[in-house]
DNA sequence: ATAGGGTTAG
């Protein structure tokens, strides 16, 4: 769509127009179709452009539009090629987030003999940090050092950030405080910095002491906050901060999501929508995200047609974000179709969408989709094995299972972590070959956690084995302050062995360190867009009664069926 | 021109 009422209008004022007033046209919220409008009117009438104007259309290319194809076919058409040239298009590519070819560019340019200025070495710095290549920041750091660029206000906060990104907290340490600043920017940085090093007192003290906050100095301390697992922490102070823009609604809201509390993150949602603040498609990913955890399917309906309606950025993180979403809330066929209509996909999109279909059972197709995606030449990561095993599991192949678990190492160099030894022994325990999947426990190169123990005895209860063994009791015992489920393991597996002594044990111990019995299932339903959190034995809930009573009845249909309850259908569910 | 926000798995 042309921002101009009409094709002829635009084409009237680029011939009434002289070059540079026509340069002007082109702001950050020209369309691209206008944009070659303008590009070909140049090429007409001007049969050498001038390299101003080519410069500024390239850049607003590579810039504004975000087009690096279009401009990178310019700057190949160019033979005048300076350096504000040669940065636009490093720039661009930064901004487009391929920082190996903004390096690969600057690195032509240099060899070419062209002397960078200084927003040539603020844009490398940036494509080194962001791929943290910590040597060639130093050797650039060097370089302004030599030239004197390191006072510049810009730079100063780009080798900052750079020094903080690979994890050099020292180093940028002493570039903040080397020469004393009001400047916010070199404040945030540095306070982002120490979180990132979880180093929260040296952030707060900071933040304190900091002269002229701004919105951005308390986004990122909230961020800080959530991101060292502090979420109430981060919520009080999003709650005082003076005032809240896009950013400070859309981190409250990760938060949350990042913290597996969805139906805070959905309140969280509902007050930004109050408060008249937009969401962006930053925003809705997490929101997205939150819908996927509570199973919410009516409000991530309403998002995705929000999202078409106000034509939000479609980019990777939302489209994965809605495919997650219509998976996980049993929606196979609308993920699938989201999925195919995604311009751009990355692992994380193939992941959610095997995760889905392993997740509701449909093992055969997810390996399926795992062949697939391998000849699309995606490169699978930890997190497509444990989506890839747990299919393996669904379908009961013990084959399969080891096949692709030995890949994991030889082939694609991912060491197996904990979640896939416990698929494993989920797959073997499954299977019957209790011995087998011990021998696994006790040969893997990490302690085993709650969740494997729990795997394998889901397996001893399948399979009628009631002596699990002394070893696992023992195992268990000795985790047994760290993690709550386990007193839940180890009381049923004296229950079963009549050890009524233990079981009573076992609740004083947790009584005397302030466990409640056990830490409530919690499952949530969605109705009428609001989003209901139901716990076990939960009688909170106004209307508790007839709610027990539907699902009682719910239950009793299902066994008339033939349904026989096995709650460890979920992925890593433990069976109790 | 620089700083603050996002997806899958656990």
């Amino acid at each position: 769509m042309s921002c101009f009422s009409s094709l002829c209008a635009l084409r009237r004022q680029l011939k009434t127009s002289n070059p540079i007033k026509i340069i002007t046209l082109l702001q950050p919220w020209t369309s691209m179709e206008d944009f070659k409008q303008i590009h070909a009117h140049f090429l007409r009438s001007n049969r050498i452009m001038d390299s101003f104007i080519a410069a500024k259309m390239l850049e607003f290319c590579a810039v504004s539009a975000q087009n690096i194809d279009y401009a990178l076919r310019m700057f190949n058409n160019t033979d005048q090629r300076d350096a504000y040239l040669w940065t636009a298009m490093i720039r661009g590519f930064v901004k487009v987030r391929m920082p190996e070819k903004a390096i690969e560019f600057y690195c032509l340019m240099r060899s070419e003999g062209v002397q960078p200025n200084k927003f040539t070495f603020l844009f490398a710095l940036k494509a080194y940090s962001s791929i943290y290549n910590y040597q060639e920041g130093m050797v650039l750091h060097g370089k302004l050092l030599k030239n004197g660029l390191h006072f510049d206000e810009f730079l100063r906060n780009a080798l900052i950030h750079m020094y903080s990104k690979c994890r050099d907290i020292m180093a940028a340490r002493r570039l903040f405080y080397e020469i004393p600043t009001d400047n916010a920017v070199n404040w945030n940085t540095i306070i982002c910095a120490c979180f990132v090093c979880g180093d929260i007192e040296s952030a707060q003290k900071l933040f304190d002491e900091m002269p002229n906050k701004n919105v951005e100095s308390w986004n990122a301390v909230i961020s800080g906050y959530s991101k060292c697992g502090l979420v109430d922490v981060a919520r009080s102070l999003f709650d005082i901060m003076p005032e809240k823009d896009l950013v400070s609604w859309s981190v409250m809201i990760s938060s949350y999501v990042r913290s597996r509390r969805a139906a805070e993150a959905l309140n969280v949602f509902k007050d930004m929508q109050l408060s008249g603040i937009q969401p962006d498609s930053v925003t809705m990913a997490s929101v997205l995200s939150a819908c996927a955890q509570v199973g919410a399917l009516d409000m991530g309906r309403w998002i995705h047609a929000y999202v078409s309606k106000n034509k939000l950025r479609h980019d990777v993180f939302l489209g994965t974000s809605l495919v997650d979403m219509y998976a996980k809330c049993g929606c196979i066929d609308t993920a699938l179709q989201v999925f195919n209509s995604m311009p751009k996909r990355n692992v994380s999109s193939w992941n959610a969408l095997l995760c889905g279909l392993a997740m509701h059972g449909q093992g055969d197709e997810a390996l399926v989709l795992f062949k697939q995606m391998e000849s699309f030449g995606v490169v699978p990561n930890d997190v497509t094995f444990v989506a890839v095993l747990s299919a393996c599991s669904h379908i009961g192949s013990v084959d399969e299972g080891w096949k692709q678990f030995d890949r994991m190492d030889k082939e694609f160099s991912i060491i197996p972590k904990i979640e896939h030894y416990g698929c494993m022994v989920d797959i073997l325990g499954r299977a019957g070959l209790i011995d087998e999947a011990k021998n696994l426990i006790k040969s893997m190169p990490m302690e085993p956690n709650v969740i494997v123990w729990g795997a394998l005895l889901t397996a001893c209860k399948i399979h009628g084995d009631t002596d699990v063994g002394e070893d696992v009791v023992r195992g268990l015992e000795k985790m047994v302050p760290a993690d709550g489920w386990c007193y839940v393991l180890l009381s049923n597996i004296y229950a079963a062995r009549n050890q009524w002594g233990s079981v009573e044990k076992m609740r004083k111990t947790m009584r005397n360190i302030g466990i409640k019995e056990k830490v409530p299932g919690c499952s949530s339903v969605e109705v009428d867009g609001v989003v209901h959190e139901l716990f076990v034995n939960d009688k909170s809930h106004p209307d508790w009664r007839d709610i027990y009573e539907v699902t009682n009845r719910i239950n009793n249909h299902l066994e008339v069926e033939g349904y026989v309850s096995n709650p460890s259908w979920v992925l890593y569910n433990i069976d109790e």
